[in-house]
DNA sequence: CGGCTTCTTGAGGTGCATCAAGCCAGGTGG
DNA sequence: CCACCTGGCTTGATGCACCTCAAGAAGCCG
């Protein structure tokens, strides 16, 4: 049995105060300090040992689940430590449009913090870990969490500018271009994260990536499949496999 | 004679480290406490009278005049006090890409933390008052500004919560939708200035609208003539009159 | 097995980009 | 003063890139 919080098609797409217990904490391995958490944004700089003392608590979420909800009191930002998200926002007419992906060292729930509540959701692609940094480490004057604020105005000066790439792709002149450039973020991603550049399985769904790209599913596959006949990549499913590095870069002219 | 720096035709695009002689400062007028900003930004709080000793330095930009520059060293964040901006990152081949319109209260620079350089360009669309909120007051630790990191923290998720809101209206169906869209954005934010929602001037032109919308400047003019034609706007130029807010929201849909 | 979601591929219609022409206002210089 | 130019705006004609609808294959799971 799965837990029922924000399962799609069993739970309310926005959130509503009702209370569900608690499921017990695991009471070990359930905590990340602030080098670790300084570590996955790669934000430059050592945590003092005194704010090192400092515990985050870590949250473990199935694949479909959501992390926040729309509407949901803020409750703090999120750090991906494992897995990969999708950040959404649904329309009244229950229509979703994909504003983000997120891996491993991104942040999430930025948009919490000027009404008091989420205005996005956040729901799981794969199982996934993330470290919460509660609203109240980040905004309690006189904490003295000096690294952390500056690490949080940083992280989220970060997120700006993903957010800024993601308008900008979503602009770009023809659907294959958008999906090659595509391509190639997902690629620099991996890369970043130790992974192969060449050869990765995307977390989403094309759904997912034609609402992120502004352009239908059938188009995303069309665009998939036009480049796989100009040798520069393979496609197999979800798995895909970069032949032509430069190739791709040259599409993006 | 003008002065050169970040005029459009005689300035370069990009920010290059030439020193340009600083003109001489007025020396009264030219100073906003941090109740003022508090103010302009519509941030909920009052200023101690210890932190409202502050003072941030004003500055005067003429309309195609930039705030800042892509590639710029970082060196604080800037809040509008009179006019209209744009912010538009420019790409290699010189093609611009707008982001966002910013007007009185909007807060602009945030990419800039991260990299320690702004990735983006602000250019005045009138001629603009902004207040320079510092880095070195942002970030200093042991400040003891605690009420100004709260604030820039809040004012800074606004701005992303805006950005999204850009984003998801650039995905609309439509053209029209978009346009009908984007005329409520407007209406809106005069409004919440204090000016009629119903009769306002655009403070800029078709190509910034379309750039904003994904559109090109003819699909803009034509959205406008259709929405004319329905009796739903009335059209001179730049000033827009909406004769039914009803029948512009209705078309939301 | 059957039901579900995801993905691919095809055919047809259309909304928008593109190219082009012309109007208007503001600025400049003879 | 007018002639000229430039930038912003409108409107029309044409082609094509993408959306839409539809059918079928492949994979997953109870």
């Amino acid at each position: 049995m799965m837990n029922l919080q924000a399962v799609p098609g069993t739970a309310p797409r926005v959130y509503s105060p009702i209370r569900v217990p608690e499921r017990p904490r695991r009471s070990e391995g359930d905590w990340s300090s602030l080098q670790e958490v300084m570590d996955l944004l790669l934000y430059d700089g050592h945590a003092s040992e005194a704010a090192n003392g400092q515990l985050f608590r870590r949250r473990r979420v199935k694949a479909g689940q959501s992390v926040f909800l729309m509407g949901q009191p803020f409750d703090g930002l999120y750090v991906v430590r494992l897995g990969a998200l999708k950040t959404v926002v649904i329309h009244d007419d229950g229509s979703e449009h994909v504003l983000s992906f997120s891996m491993k060292g991104d942040l999430m729930g930025t948009d919490g913090i000027c009404k008091d509540q989420y205005c996005t959701e956040a729901v799981a692609l794969t199982d996934c870990e993330v470290i919460r940094l509660p609203a109240s480490e980040l905004f309690m004057p006189g904490r003295g969490c000096n690294e952390l604020e500056r690490m949080a105005y940083w992280a989220i000066s970060r997120e700006v500018v993903k957010e800024q790439m993601s308008y900008t792709l979503s602009h770009a002149s023809k659907s294959e271009v958008r999906v090659a450039r595509f391509l190639l973020m997902q690629s620099n991603c991996f890369s970043a994260l130790g992974y192969s550049p060449r050869r990765f399985t995307l977390p989403m769904t094309r759904r997912d990536i034609g609402s992120y790209l502004s352009v239908t599913l059938e188009t995303v596959s069309r665009a998939l499949s036009a480049l796989h006949n100009l040798g520069i990549i393979e496609v197999a499913s979800r798995e895909i496999t970069i032949l032509s590095r430069e190739a791709l870069h040259a599409y993006e002219g």
